[in-house]
DNA sequence: TTAGATGCAAATGTTTTGCATCATC
DNA sequence: GATGATGCAAAACATTTGCATCTAA
């Protein structure tokens, strides 16, 4: 099962109910911006303050255990690092959904033309997703 | 040759040497953001105000002939609209180049796996540029 | 002449910082 | 007990708005 102290541990973060907490949600909820966990968390911590937000989650944007999603025409989410994926997003209910899917066929045609080394390669889809069609 | 004038009037937007010289900047550097435009037209219009940028900014952006880019790690930059095409930002030296590859591969191989409508495909390459490596 | 653009100042929104207090290790 | 986290308030930064004046059409 998931675990998020062990996760905080591993990656010499103290164990605090906060972040425990911000772990959880990203892990129950895959995707949010910072005002979405702040208003949850504020169900649990009545007295959290968005600063201890910003600054958790910048902490674990940092040991790289978060990931920083920027969106099109939408608030920056993050989501939990995992297997390397790519990301729907629905432009009529904001959904993000992950999908995996290969990408190295992109990598291959953009090497055959270019010298860019390639660290990284973020897709987002924009369209409608299946409920919303 | 490219008439920036032309351009505003085909979308409704009054031609203003404000207007026009954010248009040519745009063309001449390919991506800049807020920042970037307002140091540059500060020197030709030494009294021009940031609320001007973001106003016509998000005009052109509404009439769909700027296209606003969120770059992982770097301010949202933005970019007259063109042929389809990708991004390569270097971690580098923060520069943005387009690259046209194609990406319905991905669409193709996402369609036979999701019902989820596709509108857009957006994809960021991150690595490093010829001259940095 | 009219509709809309500009620049300023103020308002609003977002993110970061400093610091006293408190909790984890 | 020491190191670092929390919450608060203030600061810094980013973006939008209202309005008087000016300009393009």
């Amino acid at each position: 099962m998931f675990n998020s102290s062990i996760l905080l541990k591993e990656y010499n973060l103290k164990v605090t109910p906060q972040r425990v907490a911000i772990v959880e949600e990203l892990y129950k909820n895959g995707h949010m911006n910072i005002d979405d966990l702040y208003k949850n968390l504020l169900e649990k911590f009545p007295s959290i303050s968005l600063a201890t937000i910003y600054k958790n989650v910048n902490a674990m944007v940092e040991k790289i255990f978060l990931n920083e999603v920027k969106v099109p025409d939408a608030k920056t989410v993050y989501e939990l690092v995992k297997e390397e994926h790519s990301h729907l997003v629905c432009s009529s209910c904001g959904k993000i959904e992950d999908i995996i899917i290969d990408t190295s066929v992109l990598n291959n045609t953009l090497s055959s033309v270019s010298n860019f080394k390639i660290d990284n390669t973020e897709v987002v889809f924009q369209g409608t997703c299946e409920k919303c069609q």
